[in-house]
DNA sequence: CGCCGTTATCAAGAAAAGTTGATGAGTTGG
DNA sequence: CCAACTCATCAACTTTTCTTGATAACGGCG
């Protein structure tokens, strides 16, 4: 049952980080975090965004831990947390078909 | 101009692609997928989603590429498109930050 | 201190996605 | 041909997600 509740855990998991990962926004956003770290400023001239409408997206990315913030004086600044996007691509790999799983199992119906 | 087209489309079909994989049912599909194809009826009874639930989730899966079918009598088998996979990990492995990005730009601010 | 600039949060509404049950199309076996 | 079975599609509904505009929190500057 460890067993099961575990996966459970990782299923979720994946599907929040994929989740991050499903918006224009989102993805516009972290292509300018490849860069380096940006004020909150800097991203919303240039992805021409309202303030609030970045400020939503920014935590879903901060709340999977895609991001982390970094607070100095008036401005926010954000960044990409490799360690997530390590786990991202992690999961893809795991997702590859076995090796050995026949691509075609001929008449293999379950009933 | 070209670019910019070019970037906006591949920037839909990375959302396309991580929003067919952000969902619980979907990623119990492609799980079981992962040993060979399977047909409809056996990922209903296995996932326990009522059968046009998978269906619909069958077809998104489908309209991003992640799967494909095969119609055998009255059945229908689904199987994972490799290649589709392969797709999304390039994304992944081209999200993350570019060699060079300083971790922290010390008062980078725009303005 | 008072004001301004930056960012987060909130509530309300709009839009998108998922679920459910019913119906229909195609297939097979009697 | 008919009945049973598999699967896709549809419409109605529920839930989730996104957007917008307003407001609040916080820091710095004059």
């Amino acid at each position: 049952m460890a067993t099961a509740t575990r996966s459970a855990r990782d299923l979720d998991r994946a599907v929040a980080l994929f989740h991050a990962l499903s918006d224009t926004t989102r993805l516009g956003i972290l292509e300018m975090l490849r860069g380096g770290e940006r004020c909150v400023c800097d991203l919303q001239d240039e992805l021409e965004a309202a303030q609030s409408r970045l400020s939503f997206h920014l935590r879903v990315l901060k709340e999977v831990g895609l991001v982390e913030d970094r607070r100095e004086g008036r401005w926010a600044y954000y960044s990409i947390v490799p360690e997530a996007l390590a786990e991202v691509h992690d999961l893809v790999v795991a997702m590859q078909p076995k090796k050995g799983a026949l691509p075609v199992r001929a008449g293999s119906c379950c009933r």
